[in-house]
DNA sequence: AATATTCCCGTTTTT
DNA sequence: CGGGAATATT
C-alpha cells in the first residue's frame, strides 16, 4: 500500500491516508487533485472499504472515466461506483422505481425535447408569450428544480404574477412529462433528493451499500446535489468533498458556491486539507492568475505556490480585428510546430461556442488540424435523434414526443393536420397514441389519411420484435425496417454525411454492448441521454483543441490562448442582464490555470457578434492583472475603411470615439446619464442604441447625437 | 403533403 | 450570422 503514498506531498498523503469522518479536500488548480483523489479511493479500497462500497460521484462522464481509469491502472477500479451526479441518480430512479412511482424504462429528455414540451405547455395554457420566451420559462423551471421547487412547490413560493404564469406552465409540463414517462435532467436530481429526503429507510440502505462517498467538484453542486450528498452520508459522515471556491464557474446553473463555503459549518468535525502547490504551471503564469483571483471576496484563501521554473511572460496580445487575432494565433502555432511542440499541445479557449467560426476558418485555411469541444453536437444531429426516436418508443411507448417524431421521418405521407387529429382522437378516447396504433383500433375517422396510418401502425407492431434485441441489433433492425436508412442513403455519402454518421451510433452501441455484455436499450439509451462530445475531446491525435473556457474545467495544455478578453465577453453581460463578477473572474482564472508552459490573453477591437461588427473595449480584468511578468503586444489601431465617414456627410464622431463600445457610459443633455447597448459603425454612420438611467431608451446616429462619454467613477454606481 | 423561400428572432456557459 | 418558424410554391 506504500506505493499509494510513496510520491506524495504531506498534504495530499493527509487527504489520501485520512479515512473516516467527513473531509473536504480544497484543491488549487494543478494540484494534483485527480492524483490524489484516486489514490485516496485506492487507498480506501485496500485498508478500511471494499471497493464495491465505495462511491465516487463526479461532474462530467469525462472526468468519470478518467477516475476510473486511474484508479483501474492502481488494479482497484473492480465495482467501485464512479458516476456523474446525473447517471447515479438515472440508476438509482430505475433500480427503485416503484418507490418513485414512475416506469421502470423512463425516457430522459434533453433540452430539445424539454423545449418542445414547454412549448406545448405553454399553447395549452392559452397564455399569450408576450411576457417570457420559452427559453426564459425553461430557465425558471430548472432553476427551481435545482431548489427542489416541483410545480406545487413552485407555485406557493411565487407571488409575482408573470411567475405565476410559469407556475401555470410549469404545472402543465409536469402533468405532460408524468403521461409520457419523461424526466428532464433536473427531475433526475429533484426526484432522487425528494425521495431520499423522506425515505430514512433507503438512505440507509445506500449508506451501508456506500461506506465511502466522494463528491468531485464540490463548489458546483446545486441544493439538489448537496442534499443528496448529505442524504447518503448522514450517519457515517463519511464523505469526502473535493473541489476549489475558485473554480466554481455554473452559479448560472443553480450550482451554489456556499455550499463548499459553509462545508465546515455542515460538517463540524470536518477535516480540512489545503493543496496549495501547483504543479503544473510556471512561476509567471500562476502569479498572473492568482493576482487576478484575489479580487473575490466569497473565497477561500489559498496560498498558491510552485517550484517550477519562472517560464516566459504571460502575454497580453491586442489586435484591430478578429481576424487579426486569429490569424496571429495561427502564426504563432505555425511557429511553435516549427519548434518542435505538437498541436496537440495547443488549446484555443473563448467564452462563448460562437467565436470558434472565426478560429477555425483561420485553421482551417492554414492547414492546422484541430478539433472543437462541442457540446452535444454528435447526439444532437437529426439523423440520429431520428433513429433514437424509433428506440425510445420501443422501450417506452408513452414517449409522445419521440412518437410524434418517428411517425412520419421518413416522410409517409402523414402531416402535421393528421397527426393532430389522431393524437385529438387518443385525447378524446383516453388512450395512448402507442395504444390505439398497435391495438388495431378504428382508425377510419381519419379520413383520407386512415390508409397511411394503419400502414405506420403496421410497422410499429413489427418493430415490436426489436424490443428484446440487443441495443446495436435493435438499432440496425430499427433503420433498415424503418425506411431511415433508405431515406439517408440518398443523402450522400460524404465524410460527414448523416448515413456515416448513423454507422458511428451503431459502432459507439456495439462498443457499449462489449463493455455491458448484460445491457439493455434502455441503459443504451440512458447513456446516450447523459453523455456530451466534450467528453470525447481526444488526446490522441495531433490536433490543436478548441473550446469554451466552461469546457476546459479540468483539463491542462502546454501553450493556451484566451481570445475575446474584451468587455461584456469576459465578464459576460447581455442587456438587462447583470453577470456575476466574481463568477466571471472565476472563469478567467480557470482558463488562465489551464497553461503549463505559455499563456496569452488576446482581445480585438472590432468583433463580429450577431452579424454585426462591433467596436469593443479591453476587459477590467486585464487591468487587474500585475504588468509584472505580463508582456503587452499592441497592433496600430487602424479603424476599417468602411467605417471612417465621410467628412461631407456632415456631423462629427466624438474625438475619443475609439474608447466607445457598448457598455460604455454617456451623458446626453437633455436625457442625462445613460448607457450604451450597442454601438454599430456602419459604411456611413455609426449608430447606437442607448438606455438612460430614467428609463428611456433612444437609438441615434452618433455623429448627429449630442453624447459625451463619461467614466464609470465619475458617475458612481450605476447598477 | 412536401419542398423552397423568406423572415425574424435571439444570442453564455452544460448534465 | 444562423436556426427555426411562418409562408409561398410545386
Amino acid at each position: 500500500m506504500d506505493h499509494l503514498l510513496a510520491d506524495l506531498s504531506e498534504p495530499q498523503r493527509e487527504a489520501v491516508t485520512h479515512t473516516d469522518g467527513p473531509l473536504l479536500i480544497l484543491a488549487g488548480p494543478g494540484s494534483g487533485k485527480t492524483r490524489v483523489v484516486t489514490r485516496r479511493a485506492a487507498y480506501l479500497a485496500s485498508t478500511v472499504a471494499r471497493p464495491y462500497e465505495i462511491l465516487a460521484i463526479t461532474f462530467t462522464n469525462k472526468a468519470a472515466g478518467e477516475m476510473r481509469e486511474r484508479i483501474g491502472s492502481l488494479g482497484l477500479a473492480e465495482g467501485m461506483t464512479v458516476c456523474t451526479f446525473h447517471a447515479f441518480c438515472a440508476k438509482l430512479l430505475r433500480v427503485y422505481h416503484e418507490r418513485f412511482d414512475i416506469s421502470r424504462n423512463f425516457t430522459i429528455y434533453d433540452t430539445d425535447d424539454r423545449r418542445k414540451v414547454i412549448k406545448d405547455a405553454i399553447e395549452r395554457c392559452h397564455l399569450s408569450s408576450e411576457n417570457w420566451t420559452p427559453a426564459t420559462v425553461e430557465r425558471h423551471i430548472s432553476l427551481a428544480k435545482n431548489e427542489l421547487l416541483d410545480a406545487a412547490g413552485f407555485e406557493g413560493s411565487v407571488s409575482d404574477w408573470r411567475l405565476r404564469e410559469v407556475a401555470r406552465i410549469y404545472q402543465e409540463y409536469e402533468r405532460q412529462m408524468t403521461e409520457m414517462a419523461a424526466l428532464d435532467f433536473d427531475d433526475l436530481l429533484m426526484l432522487v433528493a425528494k425521495l431520499l429526503d423522506r425515505d430514512a429507510e433507503l438512505c440507509d440502505e445506500l449508506e451501508c451499500r456506500y461506506r465511502y462517498v466522494l463528491i468531485d467538484e464540490y463548489q458546483d453542486t446545486n441544493l439538489a446535489q448537496y442534499r443528496i450528498a448529505r442524504l447518503i452520508s448522514q450517519r457515517r459522515k463519511n464523505l469526502c468533498a473535493t473541489g476549489d471556491p475558485d473554480q466554481s464557474i455554473y452559479g448560472w446553473r443553480g450550482a451554489n458556491i456556499e455550499n463548499i463555503l459553509n462545508f465546515e459549518r455542515d460538517y463540524p468535525k470536518a477535516r480540512v486539507v489545503r493543496l496549495e502547490q501547483n504543479y503544473r504551471s510556471t512561476k509567471r503564469i500562476l502569479a498572473v492568475a492568482d493576482n487576478l483571483i484575489v479580487g473575490n471576496q466569497r473565497r477561500k484563501e489559498k496560498a498558491l505556490w510552485t517550484a517550477n521554473e519562472e517560464g516566459v511572460p504571460v502575454h497580453v496580445a491586442e489586435f484591430d480585428q478578429a481576424d487579426d487575432e486569429a490569424e496571429t494565433i495561427a502564426r504563432s502555432i505555425v511557429q511553435h510546430v516549427e519548434n518542435g511542440d505538437r498541436y496537440s499541445e495547443v488549446a484555443i479557449f473563448y467564452r462563448v461556442n460562437s467565436l470558434s467560426r472565426v478560429l477555425e476558418e483561420t485553421l482551417f485555411k492554414a492547414g492546422i488540424p484541430y478539433q472543437v469541444a462541442r457540446g452535444v453536437e454528435f447526439y444532437n444531429r437529426k439523423e440520429i435523434k431520428d433513429v433514437l426516436a424509433y428506440l425510445r418508443v420501443l422501450v417506452n411507448p408513452a414517449d409522445e414526443v419521440a412518437l410524434r417524431r418517428m411517425i412520419n421521418t421518413p416522410p409517409r405521407g402523414i402531416g402535421a393536420t393528421s397527426i393532430e387529429r389522431l393524437e385529438e382522437l387518443c385525447r378524446a378516447s383516453g388512450r395512448r397514441v402507442f395504444d390505439a396504433l398497435t391495438n388495431g383500433s378504428d382508425l377510419s375517422s381519419l379520413g383520407r389519411s386512415a390508409g397511411k396510418v394503419s400502414e405506420f401502425a403496421a410497422l410499429l407492431r413489427q418493430l415490436g420484435e426489436a424490443v428484446k434485441m440487443p441495443a446495436p441489433d435493435a438499432l440496425r433492425f430499427v433503420l433498415s425496417h424503418s425506411g431511415l436508412r433508405a431515406m439517408y442513403a440518398r443523402e450522400g455519402d460524404d465524410e460527414d454525411a448523416p448515413i456515416h454518421n448513423l454507422d458511428e451510433l451503431v459502432n459507439a452501441a456495439t462498443e457499449f454492448q462489449n463493455e455491458f455484455p448484460d445491457s439493455t436499450i434502455v441503459d443504451w439509451l440512458e447513456f446516450t441521454a447523459l453523455v456530451s462530445d466534450v467528453d470525447s475531446v481526444d488526446k490522441e491525435t495531433d490536433r490543436v483543441t478548441l473550446m469554451t473556457l466552461h469546457a476546459a474545467k479540468g483539463l491542462e495544455f502546454p501553450v493556451v490562448f484566451i481570445i475575446g478578453v474584451e468587455d461584456g465577453l469576459i465578464p459576460f453581460r447581455r442587456e438587462e442582464h447583470v453577470s456575476d463578477m466574481e463568477e466571471e473572474r472565476r472563469l478567467l482564472f480557470v482558463g488562465m490555470t489551464r497553461a503549463k508552459r505559455e499563456l496569452t490573453l488576446s482581445l480585438a477591437h472590432w468583433r463580429m457578434r450577431q452579424g454585426a461588427t462591433m467596436r469593443t473595449l479591453r476587459s477590467p480584468f486585464l487591468d487587474e492583472i500585475p504588468q509584472d511578468g505580463v508582456e503587452w503586444a499592441e497592433v496600430e489601431d487602424e479603424a476599417p475603411v468602411s467605417s471612417r465617414p465621410a467628412r461631407s456627410g456632415g456631423g462629427r464622431l466624438p474625438p475619443d470615439i475609439d474608447q466607445w463600445s457598448s457598455g460604455t457610459l454617456v451623458r446626453h443633455p437633455v436625457y442625462g446619464i445613460g448607457q450604451i447597448l450597442t454601438l454599430f459603425r456602419g459604411a456611413r454612420r455609426t449608430h447606437v442604441d442607448v438606455q438612460f438611467q430614467r428609463g428611456q431608451r433612444m437609438q441615434w446616429v452618433l455623429e448627429f447625437a449630442e453624447l459625451e462619454r463619461v467614466d464609470y467613477d465619475e458617475v458612481g454606481d450605476t447598477g
